[in-house]
DNA sequence: AAGGTCGTTGAATCGTACA
DNA sequence: GTGTACGATTCAACGACCT
């Protein structure tokens, strides 16, 4: 049996260098496979710039079943590959994320949780033709039913001020410094922020694990795990990626001290309260009038969550800045309703009343 | 072929009753499939044959089989109840999304997003083995590729604080008053929130429209359906819930006034307007300079409403694309004229003031 | 120095009405 | 059905540059 090429990154295509490693013999495998995303013509923002898409060779496939039969291929291996106590953590978004999950299922992986990625600073939706795509799906799954993986709860909890850390985890994309450029220009179209894996390395891994990416790219994984005390065996077949990556995770120093080092807390972002969501909660019903301070203008509330007068249709903010020939408005304040006969109280309080529901 | 049962609720089996819904009938289905199938108790193997836990790798892909054939027989019925441009709204947690978001893709579904309905009040993971399970998965899917579906983009947009709505919905789970009880117990194990409902109803379908729900259960969305003025049509197999519904649903008063639930209009659904028209009203004589945004391109306004630069000739939109060899161009707001000494506006101005002329 | 403005950018399955 | 022309459409973070 071969000895585990331990914080190597090896040059190559990922099923063919995991067939060359040993079965049961890691603890952890994260992979970021190609997510198929199969995109149209370019696209264009409303300033006319063009959006720079991921259009490269390894995110082709020419069918859902040459998909589907790659990701049986390289999760098996990923499968023999794991001790009998490790765990998998696979990311997508909504193109393969259903393949993956599928398939990791029949293969006899048994899913623990699977986590959101909510993305604070998402690329919005450019012509306004669906939801802000804000978040991908990252799987975790032990190697079988059986497996009695690695879970660092208490340190989880005590990081997160005392509560449960949750499936939903907030934060933003790779940019700014951690971005890894070429002249200017990103080296990688897919880059992961480090946030994700140390969440990922601190709460499955112990110090001193083994932790396999055969998509390794730029080697966010082997920079985390050496941070964080653990060991990396990455697999990459773009041989400019590897190379990248060796200078990255070379530049890092391992800690002296890794079972001190702390899982990141998981800051919530305090959701934004849309007048829509006061609608939807049922404390205003559609048709319900609506009147500005001085009770000179109304309006009507509409089931959608926006307002008409006989003139005007939008939002809370748009009509009270229209109607009073304003270039803003404050909406919350500026909109009462009759809250008792002769009564009359801000919008306001009843988004308080949504931000102080049951949590 | 048959009537449709409009604001119905059909008690049998969702497969068989659907199966008697006349084929592009419907506008929309939300389906929210139950998935306890593969938990042991009450499975049994596509061949019918007792499942005796033995092999449990094998009893395993087995009871996926089945979840996976029971999914692909009910997801291929509601595609055929669907219009051409209908869409399906599912709702799942990991053990069942990646199975029906797999079989959904296979079926020529097309994915628009997949969002998360964050969960503000989870319950939490009493045993400490993994993350609090926050969140449950929804997809929303067209007929076809092809299909053009409905989305009320502003609408969401005006309900949501004027900026996009995004893939993650952040919303309590149903409980309180709104929760259905049965001497002082849950009547349903699962009911889901009617605000829930209440967002994909009023995002992805117009007054009037038709939507089925082959797991209807108590009946939110014949609730909320009906609060908002859309057909519903439900399938329950146990009488039990099919009665609470009806009681539920026979409590709501359809709303009197058609204009509180009309979506926000698109702007482009306002009459067109013409460049020619702005000339003709006299808006900007033949001669006038206009600016790009940037001023660094100039075009002379021709009495027949086309524009000119010493090099090319055309409309609004096409000499803005050429100057800027941009695939296309909104000539409206690309183009500024001066309306005082130094002061630029976009034609656009001109055009919103032929709009709102008295005709 | 502190603060404001402007420009850039990120895993994206991103039109539609009319002739 | 198909081709053509109109014309609709973006949020948060970060860095550079200016006042």
């Amino acid at each position: 049996m071969q000895k585990l090429p331990i914080d190597r990154i090896l040059n190559g295509c990922c099923i063919e260098e995991l067939k060359k490693l040993p079965d049961g013999s890691v603890e952890l495998v994260f992979a970021d496979p190609p997510y198929n995303l199969q995109l149209g013509e370019g696209l264009t923002r409303p300033d006319q710039s063009k959006v720079d898409g991921v259009d490269a060779e390894w995110d082709q496939f020419s069918s859902f079943k040459a998909y589907d039969d790659f990701c049986r291929e390289w999760l098996s291996e990923a499968r023999r590959v794991l001790k009998k106590d490790g765990a998998l953590w696979v990311i997508g978004s909504y193109h393969n994320i259903y393949r993956l999950g599928a398939v990791l299922q029949d293969l006899g992986f048994w899913i623990h949780n699977d986590i959101v990625w909510v993305k604070s600073n998402p690329m919005p939706n450019f012509r306004g033709t669906r939801f802000t795509n804000a978040h991908e799906t990252l799987i975790w799954a032990a190697k079988s039913e059986k497996s009695r993986v690695t879970f660092n709860y208490h340190s989880l909890k005590a990081a997160n001020e005392d509560v449960q850390m949750r499936s939903d985890w907030t934060l933003p994309l790779c940019t700014g410094a951690e971005r890894l450029k070429q002249d200017g220009a990103k080296l990688h179209p897919t880059q992961k922020p480090e946030a994700l894996l140390h969440r990922i390395i601190t709460a499955t891994t112990k110090p001193g694990d083994v932790i396999v990416d055969p998509f390794f790219g730029t080697g966010t994984t082997g920079a985390v795990a050496k941070r964080l005390g653990r060991h990396y065996i990455g697999i990459e077949r773009d041989q400019s990626y590897v190379l990248a990556a060796e200078q990255r995770i070379g530049a890092i120093v391992a800690p002296k001290n890794p079972e001190e080092l702390a899982p990141l807390p998981a800051p919530r972002r305090e959701p934004r309260v849309g007048f829509g969501q006061v609608v939807e909660a049922g404390l205003l019903a559609p048709g319900t009038k609506l009147y500005c301070p001085k009770r000179k203008y109304t309006a009507k509330v509409k089931a959608d969550g926006s307002l008409s007068t006989p003139k005007l249709e939008g939002s809370i903010h748009k009509v009270g800045a229209s109607l009073q020939n304003a270039p803003s408005c404050n909406g919350w304040t500026y909109w009462h309703f009759e809250e008792r006969k002769g009564q009359f109280a801000p919008i306001d309080s009843l988004r308080q009343a949504i931000r102080s529901r049951p949590s």
